[in-house]
DNA sequence: CGGAGGCGTCAAGAAGCCGATAAGGCCGCT
DNA sequence: AGCGGCCTTATCGGCTTCTTGACGCCTCCG
């Protein structure tokens, strides 16, 4: 489990070596990482360029950790994970219940809060799973509701037929094989029948293409595979 | 933040004061609770009706809970606490990259545990909540009331019905595979009864569509799955 | 010039899937 | 005990989809 790259992350605490320690690991860990000493100030660097994690202290000089977690949470829905010495059952309640994340006591072991975060960042990005939708001239295939529309009009293709435009639009322009087609619609056992390719990109060409005589989209590498044009 | 009724929790521990502690507490809280003694029980308690949210014990016999928490997350983005007596970072680290949520060590306090269930829960179910109300032409189907209403007319689904429809209607225009729909409603152990679709989405458009030989929202996409079309 | 291989097209048969219907069992309610 | 709602299960007809084989066209190359 790498970490993701390019997430920013927000520190705030007031103890000198714990913003430097948490700086260094986070980001030996790819993160991008703003340091604050004050509740203030981290309220400031969020809101000025939004951050994707939040790590706050209670114990700070000004507006308590508390505020800072209420604070963030009045507009954003970032992972918040809150640090603190305090171990009392009430501090708790009070941190998870204004919106945090998570609560760790320190000291705490750098591995314990990195595999936290992990925990965190990966419930809040499941959110929105990557889903490309490949246009190209008047077709639109949208791969994560699995909906094709040729000329505006919505195209209902059969399970084998969708799954060759798949592999096809998940690698625009991209030349794929007969052998690679064949393994990842029907299996590996199926890697020589190069005619069921022929039949159904016949019929999906039928349904997509304005002129099938002359694909403009899916286009044929005699001897070698499939593309599929943009 | 009260605690939401009518969630249904798995307890997974193998020692019988904390079960019972746990069973008292959370049903206390109006929370529904199912409780195993072992982490085979668990798992086919959750496989025969899916459960909201899993407190998971480590220390168990036979499987550890360690497996408990991967296979929960083979088929459930349920929300999954691990509780346990072990204070190692290896431990903690290890069930949080399995899949858990949160990591409770014992002994730990009543108060601070609901607070952890209150965080993971606010995070899930803030999830897919995006849309309470879904309208598409003459439908109006409200995720939180838990109300369907055609043309004006209030419709009553039963349990089963309710549930296909909910799953569909969350993901408006997206196709939803026959194997999600039957793990969602009736559980993993039930991937291949595609028969029960067929009889339940019968009476489901029998009850909401204006003419059910025709469907125009719940289209079935053959070989496939079925998909709310707005 | 002629043959071979690859490709697109068409059609027929078989297999699979879906919708409809109804009977049977389970459970809660009266 | 009786009743009714709900879920499961089985069967049947109809339709779609996939497979399979045959045929003609093209290009490449000997």
């Amino acid at each position: 489990m790498s970490a993701e790259s390019g997430l920013r992350m927000l520190v705030v605490d007031d103890e000198p070596q714990i913003r430097k320690a948490l700086g260094i690991n986070l980001r030996a860990r790819g993160y991008e990482v703003e340091l604050a000493a004050t509740g203030e100030e981290g309220l400031r660097l969020a809101a000025e360029q939004p951050v994707d994690l939040a790590l706050v202290d209670l114990g700070l000089p000004g507006i308590d950790g508390i505020e800072v977690v209420r604070g963030l949470r009045g507009w954003s829905e970032m992972p918040i994970i809150v640090l603190s010495v305090r171990e009392s059952e009430r501090d708790k309640v009070e941190a998870l219940d204004a919106g945090a994340d998570d609560y760790v006591t320190k000291p705490f072991g750098m591995g314990e809060l990195l595999a936290r975060i992990r925990a965190v960042t990966r419930r809040a990005a499941g959110r929105d799973e990557a889903l490309p939708v490949v246009m190209a001239g008047e077709l639109v295939i949208d791969l994560a509701d699995r909906t094709v529309t040729a000329a505006a009009r919505p195209v209902s293709l059969t399970p084998i037929e969708w799954r060759l435009l798949e592999v096809l639009a998940r690698h625009p322009g991209k030349l794929v094989t007969q052998r690679q087609l064949l393994q990842q619609v029907w299996g590996p056992a199926y890697e020589r029948e190069s005619n069921y390719l022929r039949v159904h990109f016949a019929n999906i060409r039928r349904k997509l293409e304005p002129v099938p005589a002359q694909p403009r989209h899916v286009i044929t590498e005699p001897g070698i595979g499939y593309r599929f044009q943009l």
